[in-house]
DNA sequence: ATGAAAGCGCTAACAC
DNA sequence: GTGTTAGCGCTTTCAT
């Protein structure tokens, strides 16, 4: 049914010559090798009539290199990780790379069989978004010598190749808008996950208040799980909100898809923002532009963090990286109405 | 560095057999080939104490099937095809199929080169969502016989496998109910392209004011290049906005990305939902919980299209599809405010 | 200037 | 029962 594929052979063949010399011609190397100028053109012409393409898999078994990455994010059905794919096929494509992809869910068992799948197909290496409790599998993975890179996230008590958002000082500075503008009551909605990305952005907050001179309550804060994250939110909003007072004044979210939901509770509960509560997001989203009032977050630069991702994990292979690599990459924060100045200021 | 992985060999060596042992076992033909139990016992035992994995990229070289996927989507940062992508991970997986994936974002090139880089990693087939002037690079695969399966859309010139969505009678049935609810000028925003999905689209729309008796204008037709469609977007409802009497009571949208553009800028004009102007959009959307008015969508069944794209394309690896396969996928309507009753009715 | 051959890791037909 | 071996497609060393 499917054509079979020409080879070094068929061409080796139909010319008259060893695979070797073909080998040679097509790969440029005809001057290392000192090919016959006849027999290089004739090669290269029967290449182009045959339709000659290299088949990269037995290339891979002979280099033991695949130039392939295997990517586990969280879900890719999420337009964050979306993002980060994309930007990540982009750098690795042009580095000559082709990426496998695979969703880990947040599940141990998940992240675990996709680290086996990919190692089992030789890719070269792995760009990972780690799962809670998955340090034991990267701790495997550097006892394995298999280059990778956390992305998003990582582990404080695991010393990896890391590339993250400044986390603490996005959210420092948020939080620091916020008290700037009068707010004194600040509560947080965060994911509960030992992750560093969740721990740094709620020290982040923790230490602007700090610093404005506030002291925590913790009921401030508020850490939902990431199963059923969307019915957390809404109950939790539900109570701000039917208590007369609810001893916060604005709420800041810890991630793009707490950001979302916690917005259409807000918006079908018909809380004013920011004259009841003042809000910031993580993360764009197509949704802000449909709130009533303009929303301000922090964002991430989804570029720089796939682009380091992927160069440094090629260094990795290139051997260049004796020691981990901790590449922090700056957020900004983009202001809109909805840290606007607080009613008491 | 990166630690050499154990090999059949080593195994083999280890336990002083041959390699042929420990293959048939470690693959459970140990009955089939009448290893001794001794054997077979030590050998599993070695297997596990070196952490023996299996190199599947030798494997696939052996066989010629690599059990990868490759899948081509317009942009993996577009909600819709991410989760297209989500879907068929899920069921490439339970088939034992990885998936690598390109973006071709609608251009042509893209589309060649992530088709040959695919080919030559040695993918058993290929899921695409075609691009527009793409039926060359599509007929060629066809000569070729390399096994695939086009999504989403497909092409009439050329007779593939293809799993799409029942896009005319979705949009039929939407512009009928407008109609029934007593819009008369309604409106499509589309894209300017070919492609099948489109096509049926204005042609389910087109049908359905036949059937209701209203004449076609040319002008309600609205078509927007890919490229830059924001911008056009934007500019289309200025317009209607503008004109005193706009001559459109009602509008559908395409697709999913026009969707949520469109609502964008109805929003920020201010257009009344649906007492000035009638809408459904397609695709689901987070931004439409944040409409003042509850969106009606057509919404497509996304895992039936990931499952059966991937299906029928391994069918096609096990050379069961004789004959081009055609799967229409019914979708459903999704009723909200936004297309009810209009103020003549 | 060219070719033979080994070897990457795995499988399976075949020989012993 | 078990081992030998050829071969998947490619690269490269070493003869010639």
């Amino acid at each position: 049914m499917i054509k079979k594929r020409t080879s070094l052979k068929d061409i080796a063949q139909k010319v008259g010559v060893s695979t070797a010399l073909v080998s040679y011609v097509l790969n440029g190397k005809e001057k290392e090798a000192r090919v016959g100028e006849a027999a290089a053109r004739k090669i290269k012409k029967v290449a182009i009539e045959l339709n000659y393409q290299p088949n990269l898999i037995a290339r891979g078994l002979k280099f033991g290199k695949t130039n392939t990455i295997g990517l586990i994010v969280a879900d890719i059905s999420n337009p964050f990780f979306a993002m980060l794919a994309r930007n990540i096929e982009l750098e690795a494509q042009k580095n000559g790379y082709t990426v496998l992809f695979g969703s880990s869910d947040e599940q141990l068992e998940k992240s675990q069989n996709l680290i086996n799948t990919f190692l089992n197909r030789q890719v070269d290496g792995l760009i990972i978004t780690p799962v809670a409790g998955s340090q034991p599998q990267i701790e495997e993975l550097k006892n394995k010598g298999v280059p990778f890179v956390l992305m998003d996230r990582g582990f404080k008590e695991v010393d990896t190749n890391v590339v993250v958002t400044d986390n603490h000082d996005a959210m420092y500075t948020a939080v620091k808008l916020l008290i700037k503008n009068g707010y004194r009551k600040i509560g947080m909605i965060a994911y509960d996950t030992p992750l560093t990305h969740m721990h740094d952005r709620i020290a982040g907050y923790r230490d602007a208040l700090k610093a404005g001179g506030i002291r925590f309550h913790s009921r401030w804060l508020m850490k939902v799980p990431y199963q059923g994250y969307k019915e957390h939110i809404a109950a939790l909003l539900n109570q701000l909100s039917d208590s007369a007072d609810s001893g916060i004044d604005a709420l800041v979210f810890a991630t793009n898809s707490i950001s979302v939901q916690a917005l259409k509770a807000i918006h079908s509960k018909g809380i004013k923002v920011p004259q009841q509560l003042g809000v910031i997001s993580f993360d764009e989203s197509d949704t802000f532009d449909f709130f009533y009032s303009s929303i301000t977050y922090i964002k991430q630069n989804l570029q720089a963090i796939s682009e380091n991702a992927v160069r440094s994990l090629i260094q990795s292979f290139e051997g260049k990286n004796r020691k981990s690599i901790r590449i922090i990459v700056p957020a900004s924060i983009i202001k809109g109405e909805s840290s606007g100045l607080h009613k008491n200021r």
